[in-house]
DNA sequence: TTGAAAGCGCTACCAG
DNA sequence: CTGGTAGCGCTTTCAA
């Protein structure tokens, strides 16, 4: 069913070599005119593609990038995804896309499947359970970015947003709006991007003189579920939060369930700010006050820092790149 | 920095050959203990890890599988996808997830690059501007499941969910409810999908004596601004629709926009039913009756349907499965 | 300007 | 039970 460059070079009366170098239309392309005729006739007649497979194989090069993120169901990682794809295809790139769930487990055997498909280059968020499998990736110079999540004990290229600031300003404001009881609701601790979200939040409770109460920070997950549970937990507190700080996109849906189930209104009884943006986010029974993540330009870069890891012959030097977030006020702040 | 087969059986002094034997197990293995051992220790010494892309030319199998979709950072196909790579995990293959977009030119490409990287199955919910490419695989009996979308002039197997009906039912409750003027917010027209929707929606109102008007019929895409501007529309006919069907995901978004931009209440002034389903669906401003499709089911169906032809070594009859979908009533409708 | 041959890493077949 | 060899389809070096 498929041909070869040997059906085509039989076709075309030429060796398979030949018909190789005139279909890559080689550089110093040292071919007659009539042979190249002949060649992409024969070419043509049989539909020949060239197996992708095979040229991996013998160039070492498979315009394969592996990309590991949580969840591809998450709307951020969605349109992350949706971006390096993009960018990939324009330089003929194929992207495999890989979720791990949040496990270790599966990232570990992903990266192992990745690599032995021969990938160029991978970009991860990574579970960070463990460096190990990243740590030796590094070591090896292997083409790598991250994404959204960073070590501290890892020098490695990524493309981070300032959530530090993000998150104090957030709750800066919130205080400014008359909140003395802030509240957190986190993502998953382990997550680089939460703890440095919850460092704002903790600097900037200090700085302000709010309520500092380790009762007010809730929740270690990035599930709806999460969310919802954890604010549950806060509106229990004998003197429950004003102001609610959450930390993803999913969590921030189960929050205001939360909030709502209670019989409560927000704004009027509780503030929210979500880190999280999606399309919905203004829709939302109180539209939602969100940290806005500029997703476009994280794909990019992220995929600028890589492609250039694989295109250099020589080491490059780590590469971090911080990206601004911008605070999206709607109904859901007072 | 990888180590190969000849590594390892130059560190164990045993053939290349033998090492492969041991390493994959092979069924009647005639292998010593002894040599057995020595394979492992050398494998597990030099961090042997099978290059696959060597083995998918040789074997001319690659565990790969094509999926292909408009665009994944749509719920409804992130979900899938999610489905369709959780169950291609368990059986060792790896799923490529590529987007169109709706251009047919994209899938084209993809079908091409895809096919030239070997994979030994596609899924995929077509554009539908052109059924060439198509038409091809099924000639050649390229193992290829369609989901959510089918063509009527192209035998293949596919997975849908029965939209007929579930638009029958939709318009007739909002019927029931009082409404007489019944409108449709379409997505895609060329669409399968879209089309037995709206399909259905006539069927409706012919039978059940609604008005019937060409003017009720509007919009053609699935994106936000189309649910939007075609809402919009709707709004400024001298007789404005008092409920809406709306097709889509993002979609349902817009005309919900629309129809509170304008000054009116859902669903005092107007009833929407969306085909549509997300975690935000029951959170947006009001929440949003939907016709749920259940998605796990169908990527269990696509990928067990594709499984089989991919095993299987005789030819298989075509499979079609109809996915029944659900009503979920909420404040949307009065 | 073109052909021949080697080899990417692996599996499978045939000897011994 | 183990080794040798051919070959998957391609690119690349060396000859002619």
């Amino acid at each position: 069913m498929k041909s070869t460059l040997k059906d085509v070079a039989k076709k075309a009366n030429l060796h398979s070599s030949t018909v190789s170098r005139v279909l890559r239309g080689e550089k110093k392309l040292r071919v007659s005119d009539e042979t190249r005729k002949r060649v992409f006739d024969a070419a043509e007649e049989l539909h020949y593609s060239p197996n992708q497979t095979a040229r991996t194989l013998r160039m070492q090069k498979s315009f394969l990038i592996g990309l590991i993120v949580p969840d591809i169901a998450n709307p951020f990682f969605a349109r992350v995804a949706r971006s390096i794809e993009i960018q990939g295809f324009e330089r003929g790139y194929t992207v495999i896309v890989c979720n791990t769930d949040e496990k270790q487990e599966k990232e570990d055997k992903f990266i192992d499947t990745l690599l032995s498909r021969g990938i160029d280059g991978l970009i991860i968020a990574p579970v960070q359970d463990s460096t190990e499998q990243i740590q030796k990736l590094v070591e090896r110079k292997f083409p790598l970015v991250l994404f959204d999540r960073d070590f501290d004990d890892i020098k490695t290229n990524s493309v981070l947003t300032n959530n530090f600031e993000a998150s104090y300003d957030a709750v800066k404001l919130l205080a400014e709006k008359g909140s003395k009881r802030v509240a957190f609701v986190s993502g998953r601790r382990k997550i680089y991007t939460t703890q440095q979200r919850l460092e704002g939040y903790k600097k900037a409770v200090k700085d302000l003189n709010l309520e500092n109460s380790e009762s007010l920070i809730v929740g270690d997950g990035f599930s709806f579920e999460s969310g919802f549970e954890s604010t549950k937990q806060l509106l229990k507190l004998p003197e429950p939060p004003t102001a609610i700080l959450v930390t993803g996109n999913l969590v921030s849906v189960g929050a205001m369930k939360a909030v709502l189930e209670a019989g409560l209104s927000i704004p009027k009884d509780i503030s929210i700010i979500a880190f999280s943006d999606n399309i919905f986010s203004q829709y939302l029974v109180t539209p939602l006050s969100s940290i806005i993540h500029p997703i476009d330009e994280i794909g990019l870069e992220t995929f600028k820092i890589l492609i250039n890891q694989i295109d250099s012959k020589e080491e490059l030097p780590i590469v971090k790149k911080m990206i601004t977030s911008s605070l999206e006020l709607r109904d859901s702040v007072q």
